[in-house]
DNA sequence: CACACCTTGTTAGCATACTAACATAAATCA
DNA sequence: TGATTTATGTTAGTATGCTAACAAGGTGTG
């Protein structure tokens, strides 16, 4: 947290901080004062719509829309990535189910949490190791967990329909390079 | 988030698979045991790692991690990209700047009340319209929009750095189509 | 065996992100 | 003009997603 203010002076607008409003020193970060190159203007421009992060989260935004209009059962994007995974795996500890749907150990104990109140998951104690809780789909809701696929395949395919099947490939492989 | 898997925590759960009742119908669904032909394959299988949902969610964490620990002021992603916005227009109304950066009406409220307490912003009301806030960037703050910008410019660079160049543009594209 | 360390889980607190219900002000149209 | 509709903003409630501090159960090493 304290690696936030040294790479202030990498950057020569501190100098410019005779800047009286807050709308002519667009200018400035645009490359006003010198013969301008090219890369100067690469360089200084920003532009928040071309940034990848402001990309990612209104993907997911979308992405997230589209999975509560189709998902059965009201359930949210983690806790369905929750129970499928838990379906996968058969049973495991609360720690590791969030590990391996990369949610941390808060995020994930408010997830079982939900999901246990909703009946989709039980909830034990390890006898073999005390500090564990084994988290497991009850056999009585086995059978949610096709439609669980079915549902997020059609997610996925609505999701990724903007885009041709070869981008949609070519997203999904920089998305995983990406991680 | 979990940075590494421990194998104590695999063993546990692979050999904790001798299966209480809720194990057996795993089987049906990840087709372990008969004669799967390669349609009920695809059509039963769903990665949870392959799904663009999941992928979207993954990359957005590492991004929002990389972004805490670069960014000035300790700004999150969406006051970063409030400030930004806010200093693309000069001022504008609370509701607007919450459309132009993606985030709805609650969501750009508690940005902008954050951005007041600390002082990066003005919030004042509309003479021409009572309904309206107007939000600005205060002149004294002004200077750190540039600096703002240098650190998006790092930010977006390091969390696009396992991609060559080439994949960097073509997913910047493809994210961009999605939306 | 003792002790340090590691892992698991809980709790509290903060910051998005969304919905729904509400109040007020402005714009539109009959 | 008056009534309806639309736009702006607020509040309450729920669900991630993160940090930090804490407790308690395992592990490993000297």
């Amino acid at each position: 947290m304290g690696a936030t203010t040294r790479r202030s002076d990498r950057l020569g607008c501190k100098s410019s901080l005779e800047r009286p409003s807050a709308t002519d020193q667009l200018q400035v970060w645009t490359g006003r004062k010198r013969s301008t190159t090219a890369l100067d203007v690469k360089e200084s421009r920003y532009m928040l719509e071309d940034q990848v992060g402001y990309l990612l989260r209104q993907a997911s935004q979308r992405h997230t829309a589209l999975f509560q209009k189709i998902v059965p059962m009201d359930l949210t994007p983690t806790q369905f990535a929750a129970l499928v995974k838990l379906a996968e795996l058969g049973e495991c500890s609360q720690n590791d189910l969030g590990r391996r749907t990369s949610m941390d150990v808060a995020t994930i104990k408010g997830v079982v949490e939900r999901l246990r109140a909703k009946g989709l998951v039980d909830v034990r104690s390890d006898p073999k190791d005390k500090r564990r809780t084994i988290i497991s789909i009850p056999a009585e809701h086995a059978q949610i967990v096709p439609e669980l696929h079915a549902a997020g395949h059609t997610i996925s395919n609505l999701t990724l329909s903007p885009l041709s099947s070869a981008e949609q490939k070519s997203l999904l492989r920089l998305l995983k390079k990406l991680s």
